[in-house]
DNA sequence: ATGCAATTTATTGTATACAATCTGGTTGAC
DNA sequence: GTCAACCAGATTGTATACAATAAATTGCAT
């Protein structure tokens, strides 16, 4: 449970980034915010802190914390990154995912599927989030799966964007399939490409989709 | 240039983790830190919170900051991680590397050899972090670099132990022009195996010392 | 003597007060 | 008119005061 108001902030502030109620180079002003939560700075300081080791905000010492949100390259670099990991996690589990797991991983994908025929977005992507933190898991490596988890988390509002693209999430379907296969016969590098390329994929959907957002805006 | 006293702080304090001035399960007390360092408390909560938020303590709420030493599972885990990640990082670099990058990465390998020779410890590790982080960087990915550096740094400490064994430093330089081989070829799995290989191979050592440690210790 | 409970003490979390420094504009010299 | 120095206001960083909560100690009953 929550009990530091500072840590309650905190999340609040989150959601807000994540919302875009502060875009990219907004100064989080430190009074206005305390008045804002009817708290005084200090838990206010400390959640912006944590923000700033999140790599939410940036911190530029006497002038204060400014969010920043990646921007284009940054983010492809993201995915590539969470592709790469993600592709790790599959080598890994390819040896040591157990049967009960390799079980969750195709009830994940039926739900999926039926998400898909009931048109329930929110179920989709409930199911697919469940699908990759088990391969997470089935690593069998905590620390490796607490570093995807967190650059997953970081990547949860882009991710789900690019699942709005027609057509997107029967593909990402087939991928999911493909990855079970390959976990399943216990071969590690088919499910590290299969993962990796799943992810770039949404690295790239996610790229055209900023690209026709950029043309609309002209 | 840090300014902020808290950075310092913070700086200070994760010396001494490293050192083992303070070690697993040790509470920081506040108050006594600060009048260690001769502030009040609010620096010195501010730089615990950056000791948290990197991983070297564990905050219970109400409780206070304690140093959270990985154990031996976690730094198996932690160098399993960094090991998929440097292959990673080699396995994008091999087709993205430059001229220049490949001629540094010799140049640091003649120096390792040169420090071997002359016994001299430091200058060794001085260019092997300066080979790895010239990986990091040629993988393209910035912010993967990023994410490279902040596990090397963590693991630095255990990194180095690990060269004391008898034979590795030779050992090690061989695995490095193996990674230059790969890298000057382009052969992107071949430069990932040959990363990841040598890591692991630190993480075994590594595991090997800690093993006749504890034998010693009986 | 031991186990439990109430109180006391110590420590963290938050609020406020003060100090340091950055920003922006004004003034003055050239 | 331009540029630099300086002053006023605002904002961050630090210190201290207060509140809330967890640990410790004491006292009591068994």
């Amino acid at each position: 449970m929550e009990t530091r108001r500072a840590d309650m902030i905190a999340d609040a502030l989150e959601e807000r980034v994540f919302a875009g109620d502060f875009t990219d180079g907004d100064r989080l002003d430190e009074i206005r915010l305390a008045k804002m939560f009817g708290v005084s700075r200090t838990p206010i300081r400390e959640a912006l802190q944590r923000l700033v080791s999140s790599g939410l905000a940036e911190q530029l010492p006497r002038r204060g914390v400014f969010v920043r949100q990646p921007g284009p390259v940054e983010l492809m670099e993201m995915f590539e990154t969470m592709a790469e990991i993600e592709g790790v996690c599959g080598r890994l589990a390819a040896s040591r995912i157990s049967e009960d797991a390799l079980a969750v991983l195709e009830e994940a994908n039926a739900r999926c599927q039926a998400a898909i025929a009931a048109d329930d977005a929110d179920g989709y992507y409930r199911e697919n989030e469940r699908f990759h933190n088990t391969i997470y898991a089935q690593s069998g490596n905590s620390f490796l799966e607490h570093e995807a988890l967190r650059l997953h988390r970081r990547l949860k509002p882009y991710r789900r964007l690019q699942l709005r693209l027609r057509g997107r999430m029967v593909q990402s379907m087939a991928e999911h399939e493909a990855i079970v296969v390959a976990l399943r016969a216990a071969e590690p590098e088919q499910a590290a490409t299969a993962l990796r390329l799943h992810v770039a994929v949404q690295g790239e959907k996610f790229h055209h989709l900023l690209a026709s957002l950029r043309m609309a805006a002209q």
